[in-house]
DNA sequence: GAATACAATACGACTGGTCGTCTTAATTGT
DNA sequence: ACAATTAAGACGACCAGTCGTATTGTATTC
């Protein structure tokens, strides 16, 4: 019973290292043998949680995504706030964030998407899940806007949401080359705060 | 003489593999030696050609983005098609283009900014380089579009170019993980047809 | 409740192979 | 003959993944 607790925790402690070290350096930059020492667990025991590096790599894409609903659900959820303006603050929270990391690591997806997106069909998949899980979130939230009236209503929520979502990960790929919130703050003004405007 | 031509050439040949190899498995994902088998030169040669991996890397960069500024300019440059037409007419040929390639590679630019943005100076300042020259060019056929009547005022080529930029390269990884067209489309429409329109 | 048997988990040394890079020798042009 | 270029192969480091062993938890038996 202690066993499968510690396994819980190990394999927790090897997904969270693992957003780090995968976003920063990539899948193929980054070896096992590095995760496993920087949360000290044998290279053996790697092996009794995960299949091999590609899976591992799969579930650590869904672990990524899990706190970044969250933290939109909670923006939509406040009863006393319009959706546009959670959204909007929601993209700034972010851009907060981004701007404390110095413009580090950006989206595992995005980073995650170009380096594997033609070569593991397993991570191809679940990358796709997450990021639709993402937008239908962001649709939701548009879809509310909608009918709040801040948002125009001849472009579908779903349309908009996927250019939203598109377009966020080009400027957070934007942001590390420049290392500068410029590319984020523009991209919000151009779209949450333009085109999408009632 | 002769000497020199020749190590032209497989510099050429390098850059060129280099560009379809880095594009499908990324930078980490391609050994040297498949690259250096694919055009038959022999290992020890390569550090004749380039200083390191990553130097070489980033002339790869700058060699991809050549062709794409041509054919841009190309559409652009002829006197009987009005500029925004000619963007569209360039996008599209880019959209077909990556369907018959069924939806493999996307940019390399892309790719790399994902990949290398945080790990890699060199690569990271040919990146930039790269990006802008692309944005300036589009930056041009948007101004000429705003000259022409076409494309609106009150917001700045520059501005515009940017967003297209940064939302196409969103669009392509999209693309990569649904391996369909339908979001490069939808960029082109959201765009150059809705948000820039006069 | 104690002793035993069994299965699940943990572990690190080890595998074959590949990595980027370098040294050194052969080849070439002058 | 000499200098510059090219190439072959060796280098140590590292890669993902495996295997046999040790350790642990659980179930069974008395």
């Amino acid at each position: 019973m202690v066993r499968v607790i510690n396994k819980k925790i190990n394999r927790d402690k090897l997904l969270d290292q693992g957003v780090t070290m995968l976003m920063g350096q990539g899948f193929h930059g980054t070896g096992l043998k590095e995760i496993l020492d920087a949360v000290k667990i044998p290279k053996g025991s790697f092996y009794n949680y995960f299949e091999n590096k590609e899976t591992y790599c799969a579930e650590v894409i869904s672990h990524y995504i899990e706190p970044f609903i969250i933290q939109l659900q909670g923006h939509l959820q406040k009863p006393e706030m319009d959706a546009l303006t959670g959204l909007k603050n929601y993209f700034n929270e972010l851009i907060d964030e981004l701007e404390k990391n110095q413009f580090k690591g950006g989206c595992l997806l995005g980073n995650l998407m170009g380096e594997l997106g033609d070569t593991s069909e397993i991570c191809r998949l679940s990358l796709q899940e997450a990021v639709n899980r993402y937008r239908d979130l962001i649709k939701q939230g548009l879809l509310k806007a909608q009918q709040e009236g801040a948002v125009r209503n001849d472009l579908s929520a779903e349309s908009m949401a996927n250019l939203l979502v598109d377009t966020w990960q080009g400027v957070l790929l934007r942001m590390k080359i420049e290392k500068s919130i410029v590319p984020l703050k523009s991209c919000c003004d151009n779209l949450l705060g333009g085109y999408f405007k009632a």
